[in-house]
DNA sequence: TGTACATCAGTGAACGCGCGTTCACTGATGTAC
DNA sequence: TGTACATCAGTGAACGCGCGTTCACTGATGTAC
């Protein structure tokens, strides 16, 4: 047992715990629920610890945001595009917003205002391959960045729709699969 | 010029006069914006004011939610299902989430935790024609059903995209028209 | 038409709360000699 | 190996804030006679 007063994380560990305690409120309690002073707490450290390790509360949720981007590329997995990795990613994506409703928000919400404020979030979001630049490209190209918009649209709104309640009683499983499957 | 201490409505009036003032906040803040103390001030009346028109702060929410359901039904029209129409519909969908993003925040969103305490919410989402009753009719209705979900879960993943900063650079009308056109 | 009275929509003061953030500090850790 | 010292990651106390909500109240309004 240490004598120490004061709480020893070794180098890093603090930023983590801090960060897997507000991933923690996210869930429970949505973006609204997430406070410095409450992650500080869980991490089982004083409020102004925080202060070492982020400059104020939006660049936790920022950073937050950025290991969630990185976490949904992962659950999404990046095989060559076809047909059926195409509805298995369309799946996964529900299947992400649904399990982690509060980091799918904080996400794509509007809590972290700008996010061109932060790069590593920017960067994280480059790096999960989500972005629309079909329409930048050649004329010729258009129809295919279209498609892969209207595609994109419409798992991010399915997703959205179940988390925020508006498909009362169906099974997001079913949903997912009905949706995504024969979808042209 | 009223020598009374007590500020004056007429019936009903500093009901609308909150919302109105709600609303406001909805759009310069977002949903975190939006105080009880702060739409009474606005309203020119004071705090506990505002609770002889709502038992609390949500229910205050819940019915500015359902004032947004119904503009936003009065907004999308109702002409009678058709190709064009369909379309008509969906750029009227991102429009308005384009103009009113905080309405459509708090009308979709968690701000409002369980639709079901509020009858008036439930019923305004029910007019609105918003909702999926596809999957709950007979099999060979399904189809048409899934379909539906789908052409929703598109347009509605695009004012999200939109209105959450996911495609930057790209102008809404021109996003919606596009998504719209000539989608299957 | 005038008066007595119940109703009701407001008022100001106050409550307790948790928050983000700043401050001067302390004590552990690691480096230089 | 031992000591002096700079660095740095924590600490507790405190700040000011705006919030939701409750309270006892007041004075205007409308009804009954």
């Amino acid at each position: 047992m240490s004598t120490s007063k004061r709480k020893t994380y070794h180098h890093g560990d603090l930023r983590q715990a801090l960060l897997t305690a507000a991933d923690r409120l996210l869930d429970e309690g949505g973006t609204g629920a997430v406070s410095l002073r409450e992650a500080a707490r869980r991490a089982g450290v004083s409020a102004p610890a925080a202060y070492r390790h982020f400059a104020d509360k939006e660049s936790l949720l920022a950073a937050l945001a950025a290991q969630g981007f990185d976490e949904f590329a992962a659950a999404l997995g990046k095989p060559a595009a076809g047909r059926d990795s195409l509805a298995a990613m369309g799946q996964a994506y529900v299947a992400f917003a649904v399990e982690r409703p509060g980091r799918f928000r904080l996400m794509f919400g509007p809590a972290v205002s700008d996010r061109d404020r932060y790069p590593d979030l920017k960067a994280a979001v480059e790096r999960a391959s989500i972005g629309f630049r079909g329409a930048t490209k050649k004329p010729r190209e258009m129809q295919h960045g279209i498609a892969m918009l209207r595609a994109w649209s419409m798992i991010h709104g399915l997703s959205q729709l179940i988390i925020d309640g508006m498909l009362p009683g169906h099974d997001a499983r079913e949903l997912a699969l009905a949706v995504t499957t024969a979808a042209k």
